[in-house]
DNA sequence: CGCATTTGACCCGCGC
DNA sequence: GCGCGGGTCAAATGCG
C-alpha cells in the first residue's frame, strides 16, 4: 500500500528500510516522479528546504552535483533529520566522507547505522544510465520484505573515494528503482564514465521478440541470482542498462550505449564541465524529451545529478 | 591482461 | 547473549 512517494530523502540515522522510506513519506501524487514535479509544490517544498539545509548538506550533495542549477530537483526534495548527538559525529563523518585527505586509518568495516548521511532517489529505469560516476559493483543482497535484491556499487574513479551507491527496483513501481547514495565523491569527476569491460556490449533485441525480450545477459543473471531467487530481476549494471535499453528503445531508437560517447575531456580537473559537454549530440538528442518534460516542470535549464540527462 | 560482475562467507549493528 | 539482517570482502569467473 505504501508507495515510495519521494524523490530524494537524506537519512541522517537508522538503516535504509521500507520503514524509513514511509517515515519521509511525501505525498505521492505531488512527489512521485521528477518529471510531475509541479512548480507550486517545488515552491513548498524551498520552503520547507531552507529550514533544514545546512552548509554540512551542501556540501555532502556538491560532488552529487557536477552541474548545479539554481533550482535542482535535489535541493528542493530533500528532508534532513538531524539528531542532537550528532554534533559530536561531525569529525567522524567528515573522515569517513572523504573530506579529509589521507586518512589515517580507514576501518575494515564502518559504521552503519546513526552514522552514515543518504541520499535516496526513486528513479526511473532509462534514468539509471545518466549517472556520469564510475561504480563498481560488490555486492548484491536479498532485501527481507522485498522481491528484489538490493546492489551495492562503490566508485571506481578513486580508489581511496568512499562513494557508495545502492539500487534496488521498486516492489510497487515497475520500472523504477530506489537508488540510494551513501558518502561523497573525494575526487572530481571522472574522464569517462562507467568502464564497461565485458558488460554493456549486449544490446537488446527489437521489441519484436517481445517474451524473448530479456538479453541472454539477463536470463543468466536471472538463473544465477544470489541465494537462488530465480525471480529477481539481479540490478548490475549491465542489467540496468539493458532495462534501460529496453524501455527506451522505443522512445529513442537511435540511442546507442557507446562507451566513447561518454568520455569528456577536461583541462582542469576541478573544472565544472557542462552535461553538454560530456556527450555528444546524439545521445542529447534522444533525451531531449525527458529534458523538456523536465525543465518545463522545474524551470530548471541544467540537468541534475546525479541523473542529468 | 585489465577490469568488470558474481556470489558465498564474513562482519557487525541492532532488537529482543 | 543471541539471532537476524544489512553491508562488505574477496576469490572465482567473464568479457573485450
Amino acid at each position: 500500500m505504501m508507495d515510495w512517494g519521494l524523490q530524494a530523502v537524506v537519512i541522517g540515522s537508522s538503516t535504509c528500510s521500507n520503514i524509513q522510506y514511509g517515515a519521509n513519506y511525501i505525498d505521492q501524487k505531488s512527489y512521485f516522479s521528477p518529471l510531475n514535479f509541479q512548480e507550486s509544490e517545488y515552491l513548498a517544498f524551498s520552503e520547507m528546504k531552507t529550514e533544514v539545509l545546512n552548509d554540512e548538506l551542501e556540501e555532502l550533495y556538491k560532488p552529487f552535483y557536477p552541474v548545479v542549477g539554481q533550482n535542482t530537483l535535489m535541493a528542493s526534495s530533500i528532508s534532513f533529520p538531524k539528531e542532537p548527538k550528532e554534533e559530536q559525529k561531525e569529525e567522524n563523518e567528515q573522515q569517513s566522507f572523504g573530506l579529509v585527505a589521507a586518512p589515517t586509518y580507514v576501518p575494515k568495516y564502518k559504521r552503519r547505522k546513526n552514522e552514515q548521511k543518504r541520499v535516496v532517489f526513486q528513479l526511473k529505469a532509462e534514468d539509471l544510465s545518466s549517472d556520469k560516476w564510475a561504480w563498481r559493483k560488490y555486492g548484491q543482497k536479498p532485501i527481507k520484505g522485498s522481491p528484489y535484491p538490493r546492489s551495492y556499487y562503490r566508485c571506481s574513479s578513486s580508489k581511496g573515494c568512499l562513494a557508495r551507491k545502492q539500487v534496488e527496483q521498486s516492489c510497487t513501481e515497475i520500472g523504477s528503482f530506489i537508488v540510494t547514495y551513501t558518502a561523497e565523491h573525494n575526487h572530481s569527476q571522472p574522464t569517462r564514465r562507467n568502464s564497461l569491460a565485458g558488460t554493456i556490449k549486449t544490446k537488446f533485441p527489437t521489441s519484436n521478440n517481445s517474451n524473448k525480450n530479456e538479453s541472454p545477459k539477463i536470463e543468466k543473471e536471472k538463473i544465477s541470482s544470489t541465494h537462488g531467487s530465480t525471480s529477481n530481476l539481479v540490478l548490475s549494471k549491465a542489467t540496468l542498462l539493458n532495462i534501460e535499453s529496453n524501455i527506451s528503445e522505443s522512445q529513442f531508437p537511435e540511442i546507442e550505449i557507446n562507451q566513447e560517447n561518454n568520455m569528456f575531456e577536461g583541462s582542469d580537473e576541478n573544472e565544472c564541465v557542462s552535461i553538454e559537454d560530456m556527450f555528444d549530440g546524439d545521445f542529447f538528442a534522444g533525451l531531449e524529451d525527458i529534458n523538456d518534460g523536465f525543465n518545463s516542470s522545474f524551470g530548471c535549464n541544467n540537468s541534475t545529478f546525479p541523473f542529468s540527462s
